[in-house]
RNA sequence: GCGCUCGUAGCUCAGCUGGAUAGAGCAUCGGUUUGCGGUACCGAAGGUCACAGGUUCGACUCCUGUCGGGCGCACCA
């Protein structure tokens, strides 16, 4: 709707047009400020220009009902005949409702936290942005993928399958056992301290040699708990690759840097300093191992080498130092650092009540992902999560989340599509005779509800092209919110226009649930009041 | 110390590539259709947009500086 308006006015005035929203709907649809970009080459007053550029709209009529200037700005309003036609194209293709069809391959990767326990909230802020901007990616029509880099290498690993020792030997063997300083807990833990002992017998717990084995068998149940607590969020990925894959490429990949990475002290370090890093790093160490950059270094290789047109990552705001050293091996290996792309996410903290929400012992004192799933559900985590900027702190109240009323915004959503739902059922008229009648001759109020549900593609491309996903979730709260407004003051069943009512009604219907899905929430057909419960 | 980031109503946050009187929810106070689900709607009150400069016809938005919070500055991931 607005590309048309913009497209349209750019060939008019042969320039390009900003376009915006008014504060307030009784100024049009949209407006623009041209006429004070024009005023000083013109040296005419905006006020003057905007007046000019109004009455040449006096004999097209198919697109705007009016346009006028007030201020200097250039205000228009859509003809009828534009929204009407346009909403029942939408409603004959409602699969296809603000859809695209983009001609480009995006990797997506988000999560990647370590198999060594289950996620806690913070990974849980990532995925959901992650898989929502996965989602609004695909209803764009990109050709994305979704990829969890499994970190299986390294100390922590080692770490794993020592956590698992301690915890069989202590609770199981019952043994006296001496805890190191950094060692994983958490109830997971008993789990696999068990099937382990079926799988191998109580002997490896005491062979330390053995504790490699033991976590190599343990990530993979770990893994196992992490997909399927993402699978409660409705987050699923296409791709999985692990680091431990990884390491026999590192030669090739190091030569691939040229003079990118140089030996020093017996180690090789990359010169990311010349890159824009703070300090140059080291890639392998005295010993010959590889320091995680590295995987790093040959992940983000075989990305590129894959051949994508852009790339995503999504990390935790606390590893944002480490952007500019893998911005540096992505050069040195010759790709272009500007098609990779990574986005932070922010710590979050919770709150019960008003109380900070005390973090369970049991879990190992982080709070899980997937205790709030169970205390408020995945589409209110959802919401949450996808209707605060990723980049900021955030700080949330658990119980603002549980009311069953306007307070809380998943719930007003969903009661509005759940009330359209109900008043449709209630109507004698069938959904055939509904869908083929005419939207034109409302009122003006009605007119404006029919534009803001067939706002929902330019928010969907907007919210998708900024990064920003909370543009949905507050579009959607805004469109609820009209709906309501218009059910209140407007009588639907048995007024002259119930037909007509009934098909704008199924329009905001259709906007809030392709907006829901992709959010990953599905809409509710009919609220459950909770005494029904 | 250096780098990144944030500082908007009592609280949690919006504010589009600078544009028309700074927005929403919560909390507070007041009100509402003889009511298609009041699980909703309307209104009031509440802000020197941290502070000081600068650019501009115009700055919450861009630039500089100051103050304050968070994060990072590993051969840990």
């Amino acid at each position: 709707m607005k590309q048309r308006v913009s497209t349209l006015l750019r060939e008019k005035f042969d320039r390009e047009v900003i376009l915006e929203k008014p504060k307030d709907r009784s100024f049009g649809h949209f407006a623009t400020p041209i006429a004070f970009s024009m005023a000083k080459e013109l040296r005419k007053s905006p006020m003057i220009i905007a007046e000019e550029l109004a009455s040449s709209f006096d004999e097209d009529t198919s697109v705007f009902s009016s346009v006028e200037s007030v201020k200097g700005y250039l205000n228009f309003r859509l003809s009828e005949n534009f929204l009407s036609e346009y909403a029942d194209w939408a409603l004959s293709n409602p699969d296809n409702f603000a859809k695209q069809e983009k001609n480009q391959k995006i990797l997506l990767e988000f999560v990647s936290a370590n198999p060594t326990g289950p996620l806690h909230i913070g990974h849980a802020r990532g995925a959901v942005y992650g898989d929502t901007l996965y989602r609004l990616a695909k209803h764009l029509g990109y050709d994305i993928t979704a990829e969890y880099y499994v970190n299986d290498a390294g100390n922590q690993i080692d770490l794993l399958g020592l956590s698992i020792a301690l915890y069989a030997r202590e609770n199981i063997l019952n043994e006296n056992v001496e805890y190191p300083e950094s060692y994983y807990r958490g109830e997971y833990l008993e789990a696999l301290a068990k099937s382990a002992l079926e799988k191998f017998g109580k002997e490896i717990f005491s062979d330390t040699s053995r504790y490699k084995e033991l976590a190599l068998w343990a990530k993979d149940g770990v893994m196992e708990i992490v997909v399927k607590s993402l699978g409660d969020l409705n987050i699923h990925f296409d791709t999985f690759v692990n680091e431990s894959s990884l390491y026999s490429h590192w030669d090739r990949v190091m030569n691939k840097m040229g003079d990118g990475c140089y030996e020093k002290e017996g180690k090789m370090w990359i010169a990311s300093q010349a890159k824009g890093d703070d300090n140059d790093r080291v890639v392998v160490r005295e010993d010959g191992r590889p320091t995680y950059l590295a995987g790093d270094v040959v992940y983000h290789n075989q990305k590129f080498e894959r051949g994508y047109d852009h790339y995503i990552n999504i990390w935790g705001a606390d590893h944002h130092g480490y952007i500019s050293r893998v911005n540096a091996a992505v050069e040195y290996l010759g790709y272009d650092s500007n098609k990779l792309e990574t986005l932070l996410s922010q710590m979050v903290s919770l709150l019960k009540d008003g109380e900070p929400y005390k973090m369970s012992k049991r879990a190992g004192n982080v709070i899980l992902m997937s205790d709030i799933v169970d205390e408020i559900g995945a589409d209110a985590l959802r919401f949450i999560f996808a209707s605060k900027k990723s980049d900021t702190a955030l700080e949330f109240d658990l119980a603002e989340f549980k009311k069953q009323d306007s307070s809380n915004p998943i719930f007003y959503i969903q009661y509005a599509h759940a009330r359209i739902n109900t008043i449709l059922k209630k109507s004698t008229i069938t959904k055939e005779e509904v869908l083929a009648s005419s939207l034109k001759g409302l009122d003006e109020n009605a007119d404006s509800l029919m534009f803001d549900a067939l706002l929902l593609p330019e928010v969907i491309e907007d919210a998708f092209n900024s990064r920003q996903v909370q543009k949905l979730t507050d579009y959607l709260k805004s469109l609820a919110a009209a709906l309501h407004k218009f059910y209140y003051d407007c009588r639907i069943i048995g007024s002259e226009d119930e037909v007509k009512l009934l098909k704008l009604f199924m329009l905001v219907a259709l906007s809030l649930k392709t907006g829901l899905s992709i959010l990953g929430i599905e809409a509710v057909e009919e609220m459950i009041r909770e005494e029904e419960l």
